[in-house]
Order: structure tokens, then sequence, then C-alpha cells
DNA sequence: GCCTTGCTTCGACATGCGTCAATGCTGCCC
DNA sequence: GGGCAGCATTGACGCATGTCGAAGCAAGGC
């Protein structure tokens, strides 16, 4: 418990990310952890307008349609990207909100020492 | 509307994520993707030079000391820390190429239209 | 040399996640 | 109203993942 050595074990300063704070972004992270959901991200980012039918991402993988649909439901519940019911079909477009939060920590992991 | 193809169901021009890419960046989310490995690379961010000596990561957590080494190597795996041994310690410090890489893909899911 | 400390690796277990087939529901068209 | 196409939900199965205790390795101090 008593210092173990010169260059270890100083406390730090101050932990950027706190528990909670953590546990959310992790939350989002997890949604995009997948090919799958990443791709249909990517899809629906680069769809005319920002959005895109469902009834075009679900033939783009070679997989059934229910898991298309649970992957969608989990990038709307991680705030990725949001739903809209036009007659028969459903479109989604991605949050902007989410994915550039996610961004800024990135960098801001990544370039510490650049921006300081 | 009997039209299915008039706003439905087009092709699209491009994907701009293919399978074997997404499957690389989904596995650096996924490593991202949990709690713990967050707030171990904002730690090691975060630290002096950013470098961080595994004995100050492991009391930051109420967990074993084997777990925190679990999560480190699979960080490790992912690209986004590295880790050096120095005489009795091990030191970590985050590879900004990897987080700047995924700050890159998501900046550009969210603007497209900003930037087109 | 031997022991202590720091960290990793190895099994093992419980939980969570991705996938599918089957079913249900909503809205359009005849 | 009846039928049908588009999506979502449910239940179930198999695999991956997070966690721990125990053991194994490397480096320093006595």
């Amino acid at each position: 418990m008593s210092k173990q050595g010169d260059g270890c074990c100083e406390p730090l300063s101050e932990q950027p990310l706190a528990a909670e704070q953590a546990a959310e972004m992790a939350a989002v992270f997890k949604a995009l952890g997948d090919p799958v959901r990443l791709r249909l991200l990517s899809l629906i980012a680069s769809g005319p307008g920002g959005e895109v039918c469902v009834c075009e991402l679900t033939p783009a993988f070679e997989l059934s349609q229910p898991t298309i649909s649970h992957h969608l439901k989990l990038l709307r519940q991680a705030g990725l990207v949001d739903s809209e019911r036009r007659g028969t079909w459903v479109y989604y477009r991605v949050r902007p909100e989410t994915t550039d939060r996610m961004a800024v920590l990135l960098a801001g992991v990544g370039g510490v020492r650049a921006a300081a």
C-alpha cells in the first residue's frame, strides 16, 4: 500500500471518464461492434437524403429479415438511428448527434497531447 | 402506389463499407464496447506522457487483476493500445492511429450531407 | 540462490449476443 | 371485407464474452 516505486503508482490527477459515462458510451460502441450493424449504419448514411427504406437493407445481407430487424432495433435503442413509418414502408436515418459525440470522444482520446 | 420501384427498392449506387472492412472496424468497436475497457483507454490516454503502468490501472476498478489484464489484452489485440515492459512494470500507451481512424469513420457517417 | 512482487495465462463457469423459424401486426390494394 | 406485402416481435438454440481462482513467468531485492 505504501508507494511501490518512484515511477509508479502515483495517483492520477483526473480520470476523464466516469463509470456512468463510460457505461453509456460503451453501450453505443457495443451497438457498433458488429459488422452487420456497421454496414447497416453505413448504408443508411449513404442513402439518398440520408434515408433508407428497410426493404433496401434486408436484401443487402444474406441474413433473415427478422435478424436485420433485430439489428435495426439495437441501432435505434443505441440512439444511432431513427425510424419513421411512411405508408407501407419504414425509413431509417442516422442521428448525427450520437455519431459525432462518439467521434469527438475518440478524437479526444487519441489526440490528447496534440490538443494540449 | 403500386409502383414499388419508384420510392423504394432502388439499388444503391454504392455501399461505402464493404463486408471485410466492416468486420475489421467492428472488431475495434467491439473492443470499445465495454465500460471497463473504455475507462482503461481513457485512463491510459490521460496518464502522464500518455503512458500508464498497469499497477495504476488495476486499483481503479473493483475487479480482479487477471480480469484487468484480460481487458488490456483485448485492447492490445484491437490495436488500440501498445504495451512495453520497463523493468518490473509494464506500461501501456494509446495508439492514436487506431482511434483517429475510428473517429474519422464516425464523423463521415454522421456528416455525409455536411461534407457534400 | 531464494523469495517477493508485478503481470500474464489457463481452465471453468454464468451470462449475453447473434441467428433463425414461426407468428403477429399494420397499412395498402382489389 | 378479404387478401397481401412490409416489419416487428417472440421463443429457442448455439456460440462468444466477462468474470474469477489458481497457476505460471519474468524481474528485483535480500
